[in-house]
DNA sequence: AACTACTTTATAATTATTCTAAAGTATGTG
DNA sequence: CACATACTTTAGAATAATTATAAAGTAGTT
């Protein structure tokens, strides 16, 4: 059985409050996801392999989706696109900004771009968020 | 056969400089795609339903795939992704900028937008294009 | 007409994702 | 602690979007 300390408490409550008891692979799941500096933008299954790699008892690709998709509508992880029709998850949770290079993404914080102009909703609309992706090539 | 006028000028050499020939299937979807004001947004499984409905002998799937893949890689067609693992293209292949309302997608014209600040490129890398999105939800 | 290159199409394969149903684990109750 | 019940995990089937394959069709050339 585990014992909860404090630093495996972030991680166990974004379970619970995803509705997801805390059993022994979403806890390893969620402390792989949350239980870092920086933000983790990643794919199911990049997320998948990395954890699997090492470990002798996989994981299932069906807990591994589950767990994903319970996270991320209680909030707890944002999903986004690049152009190969596969979701991208974000453990950044805010309204922010991204660099996409060659497939790597990087995040930029909101305050980093700040707008002149800006139109208008179209009536009937507001705006719910707004977020920039500044497309990197190589220099030269 | 196909005797071309100067208002299908436009489509038909989109297709010659995507290195096709131009068939009859691939003049009517260049066509479809084209020869129309305002810009259109579309996936490839819409494009072929919508044509395909008023047609007696249907293009075939792989046609409608192939044609805008070669479209697309000439540039005449900007590909780009929602959050639900589909590829939609885009017949505006200038830089601009998208409302997303609820899975519709209206451009914004580039000159709308403006920043007042904007983070630089990382070492060795150069911004390539800066592209916003502007998330609605009704009011109230 | 015969030759060649390019096209279209039906169908199979692939990839990302979701569903299903069976077996496993935890929790509550007496 | 038994047992019931509820929730979980998992392998494998199903689905959706896309890509690949290979046979039959069409066009351009000589
Ligand atoms: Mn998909
Ligand atoms: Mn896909
Ligand atoms: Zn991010
Ligand atoms: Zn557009």
């Amino acid at each position: 059985m585990h014992k909860m300390n404090s630093k495996n408490k972030t991680f166990i409550d974004k379970l619970r409050s995803s509705g997801l008891r805390p059993t022994n692979q979403r806890v390893e799941i969620s402390k792989f996801l949350f239980n870092r500096k920086k933000t983790f933008h990643f794919t199911v299954e990049e997320l998948k392999n990395s954890m699997n790699l090492k470990r002798s008892k996989k994981i299932s690709t069906a807990t591994f989706y589950n767990t994903v998709h319970a996270l991320k509508s209680a909030g707890h992880l944002k999903e986004f696109s690049l152009e190969n029709n596969t979701s991208y998850y974000d453990t950044n949770i805010t309204s922010h900004h991204h660099f996409f290079d060659n497939g790597k993404v990087i995040d930029i914080k909101s305050d980093k771009i700040t707008f002149q102009k800006l139109p208008e909703a179209p009536k009937g609309k507001k705006i719910k968020n707004v977020e920039v992706v500044i497309r990197l090539e190589n220099n030269n």
